[in-house]
This record gives C-alpha cells, structure tokens and sequence, in this order.
DNA sequence: CACCCGTGGGC
DNA sequence: TGCCCAAGGGT
C-alpha cells in the first residue's frame, strides 16, 4: 500500500463506510460486502437524471421511471411521448431523448445488458466522459477515473491546482486515476462525490470533520472555497415573447408540440412567438393562433441556462374549440400527464389564474 | 474550446 | 434580489 492510498484513498472509503448517503439507486458499502450487486440499469438511470441536477430534484423522478419502467427493455418499449411527459420539470429535454435512444440500443445491439466498459459505455447516446466512468465503476466495479463537480473540488482543493477550469480537467483524471484503489473503485468515485457534497462543499467547506485534513493542502484555509478556479460567467441577457393560452370548453387548452432539437425539443407547448431580444411580446395577439378576444393575463418571468425569458401570456376563451394545424386541444384532466416543462405550465397557471401571487405551478398537479 | 441546454433551492 | 450551484453531454 502507498503512500497515497494510505494518506487520502482509505480515509476516504473508512468516511464512505460510516456517512455515505442512503440513495434510492445504490447499494452500500455494507449490502455491497454482502454480495449485493448494483443494477446497471438503475445506476445508469440514476446517473443520467443526476447530470446537473440535485439529488434532491432527482429521487421522485427516479422512484417513478423505477415503477414505470423497471428495466432496459420496459424503457426501450415505452412511447416517446410518455417518456418526455415524465421526465417534464425535470429539465435538459436532451436527456430524455437520448434516455429513450439509449435504451433502444441497449436492447436492439447489446442484449438488453449494459456494456461494462468506458469505450463501448461512452457510444451511447446521452453518456460522455463522466457517465461512462460512473456506470463502469459503479456498477461494474471496473477501475475508472469518474470526474465530477464534486470530484472536481475536492481534488483541486487537496492539491491546490491553480489552473482554471476547464483546462484543469485533465490534470484532475489523471490525478482521480492515481487516489481510485483497485479494491473497490465504485465505492471511491462515490465517497469523493459523498464528500463533496456533505463536506468538501462549494461554500463553507466543514475540514473539521474531514477525513483527509491532515493531508489536503487547503484544509482550514480560508481560501479553500476559492478551488477550483473557474472563469468568470457572462450575463444573462432577456429575451421577451408573447405566450396564448387558448381556452376551450371544459377547460380544455390548446396546445402543440415543439420541434425535436434545440430549447425544450420534443416537448408540449401553448402556441406562442419567436423569443428575442427585441420586444416581440409587444406585438399583441397578431401572431396568436386564431383570432380572438385575447386579454393578457400577465408576465411569466423564467430562467433558462443562458438567458432569461419575460413571456407576456394572453387568454382567450374559444368554448367551440377551433381546430388550429399541428395543435390538439388537451382536457383539462390530460393536463398533467402531457409533456409540458416548467415555463410552460407556469404560462398555463398564470392564464388559468391570473391573480395568483406566483406563476409556479403547484408540484404534481396542474390546477 | 465555446456555446447551447432547465430547473429549483440556498444564501 | 441576484447569483451560485447541482453526479454533464452534444455540437
């Protein structure tokens, strides 16, 4: 055993053994010793929905895909439709689709299993660099070097690397490959993410309880939340649109599908225009999709990753419910169970209920 | 490499 | 309130 692993690797995993978390997708250290063997299909699911997304934001996600679709071949079978709809709210739509790709592949070429290897893993639609190290090492116990946010942190900070990120990336594998053991890789990748999140945390790192603090080069510094150097963000810029929520007997709602690429690809939407920088909100109701009495209800204001949409949203009641091309009219009970994301049941709620205090839709359900 | 791609929570 | 962040991938 060297020194490294004696100083940083089995700190880390006797950490591991004693504060890991209790994940829904995992088996512990203590199932594993049993025997235990993680399903690749629920390690791969879970390692997609958790690419930039909380843990927290993740489990009743998780949970559900489980129950709906309980291994590769049910997923691989389910409708696209149905798939987007319950991965709406969710965010990145590319997920979902590249979910749904993934497990057709898995069935059609590999026999319905999961490779167990980096090279053939990152084939696959929607698993890059990161994903196909956590599957292999995860769930096959294959040693790999998984790089992560977290891992990211933890490591520049225990070194102290200087060099900005993204360019640190490769250092930093190199660097996760040298601490990951032979005995129990999977383990490892996860107690560094463990650690990172529960310890070695982007704001007020706890290196009093850190299993590595006799030896991290930033422990108890008061610039260890400086690691890593990242560089500096752009500004969002606003872009503005006009939103129309057609309302029709019943309650029923007017809506289409958006194109498969790009923003929100694939999922449901009210009709609405281009969104700009320019002020094509204030073009009023001329692009709606009949005319009509459209009032306006008010201005969903929604973050995106790179810019920030100001969506004035217009309702009009059309109890005969006009057909309109490429659009169907959804019942109000069908609402929930229809792909739409976040902005868009945000528009929906605001029309349904302008004097509401907030344009969130309430969790779970619609109305 | 730089940019696109969602959402919700914490401070 | 505004900014940061979260188990990144595709192009």
């Amino acid at each position: 055993m060297n020194h490294i692993e004696q100083t940083i690797t089995k700190p880390i995993l006797s950490w591991y053994d004693k504060h890991h978390r209790d994940l829904p997708w995992r088996v512990s250290p203590a199932e594993r010793s049993r025997g235990v063997k993680p399903s690749p299909y629920r390690v791969w699911l879970s390692e997609i929905m958790l690419q930039q997304t909380t843990v927290q934001a993740v489990r009743p996600y998780f949970t559900s895909f489980l129950e709906r679709w309980p291994d590769v071949a049910a997923l691989a079978a389910a409708k696209n439709d149905d798939v987007m709809s319950a991965w709406a709210g969710l965010g990145y739509y590319s997920r979902a689709r590249n979910l749904k790709k993934c497990a057709e592949i898995v069935v059609a070429h590999h026999d319905g299993r999961f490779p167990d290897d980096v090279i053939e893993l990152k084939k696959l639609p929607g698993i890059g660099d990161y994903t196909a190290a956590a599957v292999a090492t995860i769930a096959f116990d294959r040693h790999a070097a998984v790089v992560d946010g977290n891992i990211e942190r933890v490591v520049s900070r225990l070194f102290r690397l200087t060099t900005p990120l993204p360019a640190l990336k490769r250092d930093i594998k190199t660097r996760m490959s040298d601490l990951t053991p032979v005995e129990r890789p999977g383990d490892f990748a996860q107690a560094m993410m463990d650690l990172g999140a529960m310890v070695c945390s982007p704001k007020r790192p706890a290196c009093g309880v850190c299993p590595v603090r006799e030896t991290c080069l930033s422990a108890g510094r008061d610039d260890a939340e400086a690691f890593p150097f990242k560089p500096p963000k752009k500004k969002r810029p606003v872009r503005r649109g006009a939103a129309f929520v057609a309302i029709g007997q019943d309650g029923a709602v007017l809506l289409r599908r958006r194109i498969e690429s790009g923003l929100l690809g694939g999922m449901a939407e009210v009709p609405t225009t281009g969104w700009t920088a320019s002020a094509d909100g204030a073009l009023g109701t001329e692009a709606a999709p009949f005319a009509g009495d459209w009032t306006l209800s008010g201005t969903v204001r929604h973050i995106f990753t790179h810019f920030e949409l100001h969506l004035d949203v217009y309702r009009g009641n059309f109890p005969e419910r006009p057909a309109s091309d490429g659009s169907w009219w959804s019942p109000r009970g069908d609402l929930d169970n229809e792909a739409l994301p976040t902005v868009m049941k945000k528009a929906i709620a605001i029309a349904i209920d302008p004097n509401r205090q907030t344009a969130r839709p309430q969790k779970g359900t619609m109305i």
